[in-house]
DNA sequence: CGCACCGGGTTCTGCCATCTGC
DNA sequence: GCAGATGGCAGAACCCGGTGCG
């Protein structure tokens, strides 16, 4: 998956370069709505024809329309944008191609964040250079802009940008971490300083409520395991940290542990969606025989399980229980659920060819990476099996 | 060498709602 | 009353390999 991911953004890559030597830099004359340079929103326009409410900037239609935007959507997405006199759209696209971004890329992005061609190159030479403090190319950027133009062009406010970093450093994050994070979850950079705040200060309450002594690395952990905590909601975290203390009855310590720990990647589910799943393990643990006891075991040596959705789930212990596995030895080893439904029942017919005992073998065969496990099989396989 | 333990890697935007300031 | 800024939401797993031990 990954490297299929990868393989695509050198195709998108090739493709841009391709593309960009066809038509050279900024390949149509367009028509100029305000030099670059200059910031271009605040402006008297006293001499400047008034351009009434409800009244398209003939203008950028054209330049956007000449850029392939696919004006549609775009209007769509921030209609006020088009009705604004004075706009950036040529500076801004220029900006981009400097950055390395191919002309397909720029469209998408105005596409998607029409509001993108109202920032000022000014504005744009900053902002990248506190994005650049952090990714080590203009190539990165790139393409976190086009996943996201929004993460980039939401917000206006650079001296946030800055205030974001310097806290999220002062939280004791390296600059791996930081990489980490926005590369995953730009969003956390534009995020006001306060909102951010407001969930360190949270998490650090929950560790000082649960009598921990070290809030700040609590609030660390929990960050640099799960990366996307900072774009969610207090609410919703809390609500998650209250259902999983109300349903597990863990001690104070067994909480602590599990939220910093592994139990830090689902703290941000949705709320409906962590009370769904946990509902439907426990009655799917109840008709499998188990106790309560059972359950709380499992979430707690694997939370992971939370985050498996209740028809996956199901099928997936149906597979190894018809398999041949037992609930106890899921119970013992419950990563052979991290593997897909599809991965091990391929393994499982593997295995049962060769004639594998899980009572006499135990499962951890199960959970090792594919390159591991044909070399496991090869190995069982008895007869060297000359005749095809 | 084979195995179990363990942690790490990948991944997450695009839309709507609500404020705020002019 | 507008556009801009910001907050919040839904959606829903899988795989790999280093390391240390026997």
């Amino acid at each position: 998956m990954a490297a299929l991911r990868g393989m695509r953004a050198l195709l998108s890559l090739h493709r841009s370069l391709t593309l960009q030597r066809n038509f050279g830099l900024i390949p149509v004359q367009l028509t100029s709505t305000c030099s670059p340079g200059r910031h271009c929103s605040s402006t008297t326009g006293s001499d400047e024809p008034k351009q009434s409410v409800n009244t398209e900037n003939e203008s950028l239609l054209k330049n956007l329309n000449l850029m392939g935007v696919d004006v549609k959507m775009a209007r769509r997405r921030q209609p006020g944008v088009f009705r604004k006199v004075f706009t950036n759209e040529q500076a801004v696209a220029q900006f981009l191609q400097g950055k390395g971004a191919s002309l397909k890329v720029i469209a998408g992005i105005i596409s998607r964040y029409p509001r993108a061609v109202t920032r000022s190159t000014d504005h744009l030479e900053q902002r990248w250079e506190l994005w650049r403090n952090i990714f080590k190319t203009d190539a990165e950027i790139v393409a976190i802009l086009d996943r996201s133009p929004e993460s980039f062009f939401r917000s206006s406010d650079n001296g946030n940008l800055e205030k974001n970093i310097a806290f999220l450093i002062s939280l004791g994050l390296n600059t791996k971490d930081l990489h980490r994070l926005l590369a995953t979850a730009p969003r956390t950079f534009s995020n006001s300083f306060e909102l951010n705040r407001q969930m360190v200060e949270f998490l650090e309450d929950i560790c000082a409520e649960l009598g921990g002594t070290n809030p700040e690395q609590f609030a660390k952990a929990i960050i640099s395991r799960n990366l996307y905590i900072l774009i969610r909601s207090t609410k919703r975290v809390k609500t998650n940290v209250d259902i999983l203390r109300a349903s597990l009855k863990l001690s104070n310590s067994q909480l602590l542990d599990l939220f910093q720990g592994p139990g830090a990647e689902i703290l941000d589910l949705s709320s409906e969606y962590l009370k769904k799943n946990l509902y439907s393990l426990q009655q799917k643990m109840v008709s499998l025989g188990c106790r309560k006891a059972d359950m709380k075991k499992l979430v707690v040596s694997y939370p992971l399980v939370l985050y498996i959705g209740p028809d996956t789930l199901s099928t997936k212990l149906d597979c190894l229980l018809n398999g041949g596995i037992t609930v106890k030895q899921i119970l013992e080893k419950p990563k052979v659920l991290d593997y897909s439904t599809q991965n091990i029942t391929a393994r499982l017919v593997e295995l049962k060819r060769v004639g594998y005992d899980f009572r006499k073998n135990g499962i951890n065969v199960l959970d090792s990476s594919r390159k591991r496990f044909e070399a496991k099989i090869e190995r069982l396989t008895p007869s060297p099996d000359v005749t095809d």
